[in-house]
DNA sequence: CAAAACAGTTAAGGCATCTTAACTCTACGC
DNA sequence: GCGTAGAGTTAAGATGCCTTAACTGTTTTG
């Protein structure tokens, strides 16, 4: 019913993940985190980055000192990581598992790693390493999914048990006529 | 290098995305779709959905006359019905091929349906359809991945080439100790 | 060690989305 | 055909996340 409203009540918004995940990233390759360096890595202001600060620590994902450097709790250190590992595993499902190309699938993974929950993220992870392994049946996949047709064969409405009355592949990839749709601004 | 940027400039917002679909959702239903319809579906304010509705309509994606009922334009039924595809197809592909638990199925599909690019979309369909399929590769890969480990062996750092130093799975599942992490406000 | 260069903060403001409160239409019962 | 209930709108305010401009603190350097 509301489940949709719980978009904004996930425990950390999508840029709150990416400023996590930047400052994990800064940590690893500069042994530090600065203002400037999280402002130059996500091409945001710096004071932009000031105020996401205030609100990562507010909810006890970092610790910062004034004009010092910025450190991420254990709360926060966790959910870095586990964003970074819904990525890789998004990413590599996208790109090895359904051969989507790889500019399509890191963006998509960008837009979604943080609202993948745990329980699918592991799936996906399970599913890829076993249609990655040489277990013959994945052997097998791999042969048998590439020829598999890329659409479902022309169908009056209700002959295809997944598409229903309207062909749900026609629907994903419809346009418009010819005009692209207006961009947010 | 700024792909989590476009996230707030996806043709449609969370938000919209649903309003779009709960007007598709009335007018099917009922004929028509009214302000306070759309507001006790989406359990939110009727200003809420007036003030929405002008946003909607600077977009190209509803019509409206005051005190009137809304109608998708093109557009914006264009937008409405790839969407619920979208989310038809990654409820399918969660449920029945990964096996997730359809409560959880539903509310990931919910949070991520309009961020999925269609491109993923099209290729969630085909390998969905294709392993619940009767091709014989399609039963084999039911029978033996239902048996296969829900989680890699333990392995040294870089043993296994999916995960790297640490484990996927661990930083997926792993809790801050019996905490559970503050919620946003 | 002082001045300049650089890093960081605060303040004020914009936009999206929601809320409540107060107002305005519309339409039905009589 | 008018009054009122209820549907819808506007206005004002909150929050999240961003911006620019102006200020403050720190560090480098000559």
């Amino acid at each position: 019913m509301d489940v949709w409203k719980r978009f904004g009540e996930k425990e950390v918004s999508h840029s709150m993940a990416h400023y996590l995940q930047t400052v994990a990233t800064l940590k690893r390759e500069k042994g530090h985190a600065r203002v400037g360096d999280i402002a130059d890595m996500l091409g945001v202001s710096k004071s932009g980055v000031t105020s996401m600060i205030r609100s990562l620590h507010a909810r006890g994902l970092v610790s910062h000192e004034k004009y010092g450097c910025v450190e991420l709790t254990p709360s926060g250190s966790l959910l870095a990581e586990r964003t970074e590992s819904s990525r890789r595993v998004l990413t590599m499902f996208l790109t090895d598992i359904l051969g989507v190309q790889a500019q399509v699938a890191e963006e998509d993974a960008c837009m979604i790693e943080h609202l993948v929950s745990p329980e699918v993220s592991v799936e996906l992870l399970r599913i890829t390493s076993f249609l990655r392994s040489d277990h013959p049946v994945a052997k097998q996949f791999r042969d048998a999914y590439h020829a598999s047709p890329r659409s479902c064969a022309e169908h009056a409405p209700g002959a295809c048990d997944m598409c229903g009355a309207t062909c749900l592949r026609e629907s994903l990839v419809r346009e418009v006529g010819d005009a692209p749709l207006k961009v947010r601004a």
